[in-house]
DNA sequence: CTGAAAGCGCTTACAG
DNA sequence: CTGAAAGCGCTTACAG
C-alpha cells in the first residue's frame, strides 16, 4: 500500500513512534529532542524523500528565507547591453543569499511600472533588493510607500540624502576620479568628457564630478567645449566623439562615461585616423566583457559585482534579522589596457 | 488603535460585515460573489494594502505558482562569458514566467553538484526548469531520481533519446549546417573546423555535424586535418588557429563552434596577416553581443533566446496544469556581417 | 526529553 | 449569493 503523495511530518512520526511534534524538532535539530531520536527521525525522512512543506512552516513562522530582487531595466535593443553588469550582480547576488540561506526570487520591471512590491506583504519574500540604474529621485514616492508599509529593502546605487530605505553602491565619484586621474598622471593636458550629466542619471553625474575633481588636483581647467553629452550607447559614443572632432577643439584623451560609449567613441576617432592611444587616450568605466577583447583594449573602470552583491545581501539580511544596517559604498578599480598604455 | 501588522482577510471580513469565505471568493473574483459586494471588498482591500498570505494560499492549495529555474554553470574565469545567453535566457524566462502568472526562484549549480531539487517536494515551486550546457547524459541518474519524485522539470538541450522528463532547445545541427552552407554558397572549398566534437557537449557534437552534411551537401570532402578541438574560450580559439597555420594544411574559411572561439581565431590570423574575410572567411555560433563590434563583425549562428524561454516556459506550466507536452525544437537563424562579406 | 494542543491564514466542499 | 466548518502541514509555548 504506497502512498503517492509527498509524506509529512505525521507520515514520519508514525514510523517513528513518535510524536508529530517531535519530528518537527528533531528536523530543526532542536538540542531538545535526544540524540539517538534525532538521528533515527532524520534518516526515515531521509530515506522518505521528505522535505519540510515551506508554505505550512512559513505560515507558522512568517518567515519565507527568500529574497525579492527587483531588476529595474528600462534600456532597450542595443542598449540591452548595459545589463550586463547587471545580470553579473544577479548572479553574485545569488549566491551570497544561498549562503546566507535564502532563496531568489527574481522579478523584472521598469522603473515607471507599479513595481510590484507585494512580495514581503505577500509573504513570499522576507525582503528586497532593488537593482537598477536610474533616477530613483524621481521615485522616492515609491520608496517612502515601501518604507511606509514596513517593507524591508536594500537599493543598489549612490547613498542619496532623505532618500528611504538603504543602499550600497559603487563609489562612482572615486572611479570618475580615478580614470582622469591616471589620464593626468600619463601627461594628458585637453581632456574631453563623453557622457550624461544629467542629475536624471546620478550615477553618471558623479563619474562627472570625479572627473572634475581629478583634472582640478592636477590644476587643469576644465573646459565646457570638449564635454559632450551621450547616454549609454555605442552608436552615441560615436556621434559624441565625431561632435567632438567636428569641434575643432583639442583634446588629447577622453574619459567616456561608460564602456559602451568608450567603444564607439574609438570607432569614430579611429575612421577619421586619430591614433589610439598615441594620438587620443581613451577611459571607459564599467569593464564590460567586451571592454578586453575591442582593439586596443580597453582602459576601465571596473565595480566588483561579488563585492556589491555580498553588500546588498548582508545589508537586506541584517535588516530581516533586525541587526542594525548602515549604507554603504564600495570603491571601484581601474583596470589599465592598451588603449591608454 | 491601529493594528502594526499586516491585514488579513478576516480584518477585511470585519470591516466589510461579510464572512471570510467571502471575503477570500470576492478577493479571487469568484461568480458566486454578488458583484457588488465584490467590488466593495477589493476596495476595502486596496486600502488596507492587503495581499493574499501566499504561504496559507499555497498550504490550502498545493500550488505555490513558483517555478523554479536551477542553472548550471561550470565555466569559469574568462569563460563566464558563455554565460551572456543563458543570462539572457533567465531574463526571457522570467518575462515568460509571468505572463503566465509564475514567479521564478532562480538557483545557481554546478552539474557535479549535489542539485538543490528539492523546490517541488517542499512546495517552493510547481515546477523546474533545468537551463545551462552541458551533458546531461552523465546527469541521467539524477533526472532518473527527478522523475521518480514525479517532479515536474523542462530541460534546455536537445532532444536526447531516452532521457528522462521533457526539453527544449536549439536545433544545433541546424545551425552549423547553416553556418557552413553559407560558406560553400560562398564558393569556399577548404573549410575548417574549430571546437570540440566530443559528446560530453552534445550540443557542439551537432553543430559538427551540421557541419559535415554541409560539406555532403556541397559535394566537399571533409578533411580531418583541418579540425582542431577548442572548448569555449577566446585563448583556446586563438591557439587553435595557430596550430591550424602552422599545420601548413590550406584554409579559406572557418567555422567556429562558439563566437568566443571564433573571436580568438580571428586575432590569431589577424595577427598572423591573414586578411579576413578575403583569405579566411569566419562564422561563429552564439551572436553573443561581441559578435557585432569585433572587427570585422562576426558572421554567426543565433539563437533567439526569448524563443527559448517561451518554450521552456510553456512547456512546464503545461506539465504543471496537466496538459500533454512535448519536447521541442527550435531553429537558429544565420546572422550574415563582415566576417563572410 | 516528549506529547497534546493551539493556531498561523487561507480555500473550498457542504448546506442553506 | 452567503456562511459555518474543516483542514492544509507545520512550529512552539505549555505541561509534564
Amino acid at each position: 500500500m504506497m502512498k503517492t503523495s509527498n509524506p509529512t511530518s505525521r507520515d514520519i512520526a508514525d514510523i517513528a513512534g513518535v510524536s508529530q511534534a517531535t519530528v518537527s524538532r528533531a528536523l530543526r535539530n532542536s538540542p531538545l529532542v535526544r540524540e539517538e531520536t534525532r538521528h533515527r527521525i532524520q534518516a526515515i525522512a531521509r530515506e522518505l524523500n521528505y522535505y519540510v512543506n515551506r508554505n505550512a512552516a512559513g505560515l507558522r513562522t512568517h518567515h519565507s528565507n527568500t529574497l525579492a530582487l527587483l531588476m529595474f531595466d528600462d534600456s532597450e535593443g542595443a542598449d540591452r547591453q548595459m545589463n550586463l553588469f547587471l545580470l553579473s550582480m544577479l548572479d553574485n547576488i545569488t549566491r551570497a543569499a544561498a549562503r546566507f540561506g535564502y532563496d531568489v526570487l527574481v522579478s523584472l520591471q521598469q522603473l515607471h511600472d507599479d513595481w510590484h512590491i507585494e512580495y514581503q506583504a505577500s509573504h513570499r519574500a522576507d525582503g528586497l533588493i532593488l537593482l537598477g540604474y536610474g533616477d530613483y529621485v524621481e521615485y522616492r514616492e515609491k520608496l517612502a510607500a515601501l518604507a511606509d508599509a514596513h517593507t524591508r529593502f536594500m537599493i543598489w546605487g549612490p547613498i542619496v540624502k532623505d532618500q528611504p530605505g538603504h543602499s550600497f553602491g559603487c563609489d562612482n565619484e572615486n572611479g570618475g576620479y580615478q580614470a582622469t586621474r591616471h589620464l593626468t598622471d600619463l601627461g594628458r593636458k585637453r581632456i574631453a568628457f563623453i557622457g550624461s550629466t544629467s542629475r536624471r542619471c546620478p550615477e553618471l553625474a558623479a563619474r562627472h564630478a570625479g572627473y572634475l575633481r581629478a583634472l582640478a588636483d592636477a590644476g587643469l581647467a576644465a573646459n565646457e567645449k570638449i564635454r559632450v553629452p551621450a547616454n549609454n550607447s555605442e552608436s552615441l559614443g560615436y556621434r559624441a566623439a565625431q561632435q567632438l572632432m567636428e569641434s575643432g577643439e583639442a583634446f588629447d584623451a577622453i574619459f567616456a562615461v561608460t564602456d559602451l560609449v568608450a567603444i564607439g567613441a574609438m570607432r569614430a576617432l579611429q575612421e577619421a585616423g586619430r591614433k589610439i592611444p598615441d594620438d587620443v587616450s581613451v577611459v571607459g568605466f564599467d569593464d564590460m566583457p567586451l571592454a578586453a577583447y575591442v582593439s586596443p583594449a580597453l582602459t576601465t573602470v571596473q565595480q566588483d559585482a561579488e563585492i556589491g552583491a555580498e553588500g546588498l545581501v548582508r545589508g537586506i539580511v541584517g535588516l530581516i534579522e533586525g541587526e542594525p544596517v548602515e549604507s554603504g559604498l564600495m570603491a571601484p578599480k581601474l583596470i589599465v589596457r592598451n588603449s591608454t598604455a
